[in-house]
DNA sequence: TAGTAATTAGGAATTATTCTTGTTTAGTAT
DNA sequence: ATACTAAACAAGAATAATTCCTAATTACTA
């Protein structure tokens, strides 16, 4: 948390009350929140916040490099403030986003033509799947 | 296209002009459209078509999988007709993206954390960087 | 402690997508 | 070929997700 702080003056951006908590809320989430989900669990100890300040803080952290937009097909996007390498894969029943670290695949090297295309920055496996909790289930 | 029209009479899809066209466009398009990109082009050859048409056949060809949506972290959904197992690399500049075979990826072995989770059924490369046309500009 | 630029709340606006309704059409049975 | 019917369509309204606008508040600075 101490961390986070740093990193906001780092960036100069402001140490808010709304961002602490938005952040405080992110980080402990295991499920890839979505920014309603976020607003939902906040408005609680925050009562007076609003739902732009939630899309807006998103927007702003994201921009920052400290949370990450997670890719989806879903219409509304979700978030993770866990920034080490990991990738993800999806229950297609249930939607669920679990994380799971991928060593080999992170330092594999990619397609010769994908050397041609230009500058690889980040690589994410995406996996889909039934998970085990809906396998049971007819 | 041929193959099209019986996999749709295979599914129970009439065979319309509609569902033609669209199937025909986003076949040749190389650029995994969004369906506003895909209602532009098809306006006009189908002077009539409606918005709404784009996007039900999308979500109806999708569910037979006979089209893919992809996955990107725009607001804009992005299909493609392409169905043979491949991967992407998106510009971050100019999000443009590219389609690229990675059979290592394809066949090497998940990490056991993955294979404890369930049963993984699709897997996906996204990988994200500097196009070459972009990287020469300032 | 005061000044100020950044940030916020709240509501309006916009964008992407889906729904509703009346009309048209593809496939099927005469 | 013609008529029938369920599926599909067009048009516009409605909804969902996100962003914009403006006035008020607040974190940092001096
Ligand atoms: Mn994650
Ligand atoms: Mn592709
Ligand atoms: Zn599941
Ligand atoms: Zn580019």
């Amino acid at each position: 948390m101490k961390e986070f702080e740093n990193a906001c003056r780092e960036a100069d951006l402001k140490v808010t009350h709304q961002r602490l908590e938005l952040y405080r809320e992110l980080a402990q989430a295991e499920d890839h929140p979505s920014a309603e989900t976020l607003y939902k669990r906040l408005i609680k100890k925050l009562p007076t916040l609003s739902l732009d300040t939630v899309y807006r803080t998103l927007a702003t952290l994201e921009k920052h490099r400290l949370i990450t937009r997670v890719q989806t097909i879903e219409s509304q996007a979700r978030y993770e403030a866990k920034m080490d390498k990991h990738h993800h894969v999806v229950c297609s029943r249930c939607r669920t986003i679990t994380d799971f670290t991928w060593d080999h695949f992170d330092e594999v090297q990619v397609p010769k033509a994908v050397v041609g295309w230009g500058k690889v920055i980040r690589r994410n496996a995406v996996l889909e799947g039934i998970c085990k909790a809906c396998a049971r289930q007819p």
